[in-house]
DNA sequence: AATCTTAAAATGGTTGACAATCTCGGGCGG
DNA sequence: CCGCCCGAGATTGTCAACCATTTTAAGATT
C-alpha cells in the first residue's frame, strides 16, 4: 500500500545546494552532514584526524544525536572510518583507487542512467542542465574551482536523478563526495573552458535523444586522461 | 597521528556471522542492523512495508537510537528509503538494475581487489577461503540456499578485504546486501555443486598468484548467464 | 460532495545520565 | 632499564523521558 509514489523517485533536491547556508526548513542533521563533509573535502579536516562527537556537537550547536548520524553517513561515503568505542577518523582516497574503482563505477552508473534518462527527460530538465552550464561559465569567470566542480557534479546528478533508477541514484550519492574531493585535487590542472564545453556537448547529445550519440559523448567526457602522473598515495 | 593501523584494514569480521545469534560483545546497534537486514532480504518485510521506529525498537528491545542508526545504514545499502518526517519504507531491486548496475559494479570491485589481493594473501587467507568452500559443500548437502549464499559472499568478502583497499571494501559493503537478495531469488535455479566448483577453481587460480589467470576465472565466475528471462521488475 | 479543521501518529531533536570500552601513563617486578 | 599490569580519564554506545515539527487521516462543516 504505502508504496513510494513515482513522484518520489525524483529524490529530494537537497544535494544541489552545497553551500553552507542550508535552508532553514531542512532537518538540522542534514546540515551537520553537509558541514562536516565540506570540512573534510575542503581539507579543513585532514586524513587521520579524529572526529570527536562532543567536539562536533559543540561546534555545530546540536546534540550528539545528529552528529552521530552525520558520522555514520560520512562513513558510508567513505570519508571517515569508525571503530566501535574508538571513534571516527578522516580517510583519504588514493588516486589509484579513484581512477581504478570510483571512476569506473561512476561510468557504469552514468552509462546506465543517461540512456534511461533519454526517454524521460523533459525540456524543463534540459533547462536545468543549461543552468548548471551557466553556473560553470560563471565559475570560470571568477576562477572559482569550488563552484565549477559543484555545477559539474550537479549536472550529472540531474541526469542520474532523471533516470528514476533508485539504486543507481543511491550509489551515486555514496561515491560522489570522493569524486568531488578528487576533482578539487586535479581539475585545477584542466582548463575551465574545456570542462564547460564538454558539458555543452553532453547536453546537446542528450537533446538528440539518440543513445549511441549520448553514450559516445559520455565515455569521451568521463574517460579523461589520467591526472599528472605525480602524486602518489595520500592515504590517511 | 591516530592513523588507522594496517591491522585495522582487515575490517571487523562481523559481516561473516549472519545468524541471529550475535556475539554479546558487538554493540546492540549492529545487531539491529543485522536483524532488520535479514528480515528484509529474507522477505519477512516486503517492499512497500513501512518501518516504524517505535515498533522496531519494541521488537528488538532497544531504544529508538540504535533503530534510527540501523535504518540509516539500511538506507545506504539500498534496502530502505526514507523521507523526512514520513518514515522509511522497504525497497525492492529490479532485476534489470541488479544486472545492469550492481553486478557490473561488483565486477569492477572484484577485478581490482583480486589482483591486489594476490600480493598480500597468506596461506592463512587461503585456508579461510577453503573454509568457505567447505561451508558451501555443507550447504549443498543440506540443500540450504541461505548458507550457500552466505558462504559464497563470505568467500568474496575475504578476498576483497585482503586487498586492503579501503574504499573498495566500503563500496562492497553497501552493495552486497542487494546482491544477496538477488541471489536468493535466482541462485535457486543453479546447481549447488556448480557454485562450489566455481569457487574451487577461483581459489586455485588465486593460489597461482598469476593476475591473468585470476582475472580470467573471476570474469568467468561473475559473468554468469542472465537469469531465467522471466521475472520482470518487482519494484516496490 | 468538497473543503477545512483537528487530533493522532511518527519522526527529528534535546537533555542528562550511565554503562562499556579504549587509551595512556605511572608504578611494579624482573 | 624494560616490559607488564592497572587504574583514571576520555569517548563512544545506549537508555529514558520529553518536546517540537510534520504528516496523515478522520471528522466536522458548509
Amino acid at each position: 500500500m504505502t508504496t513510494p509514489t513515482p513522484s518520489d523517485l525524483r529524490l529530494a533536491p537537497e544535494t544541489t545546494a552545497i553551500a553552507e547556508a542550508g535552508a532553514k526548513t531542512t532537518p538540522r542533521g542534514k546540515q551537520v552532514i553537509e558541514a562536516v563533509r565540506t570540512a573534510i573535502i575542503s581539507g579543513r579536516f585532514e586524513p587521520g584526524d579524529r572526529l570527536i562527537e562532543s567536539a562536533l556537537s559543540a561546534e555545530f550547536g546540536t546534540s550528539r544525536g545528529p552528529v552521530r548520524e552525520a558520522l555514520r553517513q560520512l562513513e558510508n561515503e567513505g570519508l571517515v572510518m569508525s571503530f566501535p568505542y574508538r571513534g571516527a577518523v578522516v580517510l583519504g582516497v588514493s588516486d589509484e583507487e579513484v581512477q581504478e574503482v570510483l571512476i569506473p563505477i561512476r561510468l557504469t552508473l552514468e552509462r546506465y542512467s543517461f540512456v534511461r534518462a533519454i526517454a524521460t527527460m523533459t525540456d524543463d530538465d534540459f533547462a536545468e542542465l543549461g543552468k548548471q552550464i551557466w553556473l560553470m561559465e560563471q565559475a570560470g569567470k571568477q576562477n572559482d574551482l569550488i563552484k565549477l566542480v559543484e555545477a559539474d557534479l550537479g549536472f550529472h546528478e540531474i541526469v542520474i536523478s532523471a533516470s528514476g533508477q533508485l539504486h543507481t541514484v543511491q550509489i551515486w550519492r555514496t561515491i560522489w563526495p570522493r569524486i568531488r574531493a578528487y576533482f578539487y585535487r586535479y581539475e585545477r590542472a584542466r582548463s575551465f573552458e574545456a570542462t564547460v564545453e564538454e558539458h555543452r556537448v553532453l547536453l546537446a547529445a542528450l537533446q538528440t535523444r539518440d543513445p549511441a550519440i549520448v553514450l559516445a559523448e559520455l565515455e569521451r567526457h568521463i574517460d579523461v586522461p589520467a591526472p599528472p602522473a605525480a602524486a602518489k598515495v595520500r592515504r590517511a
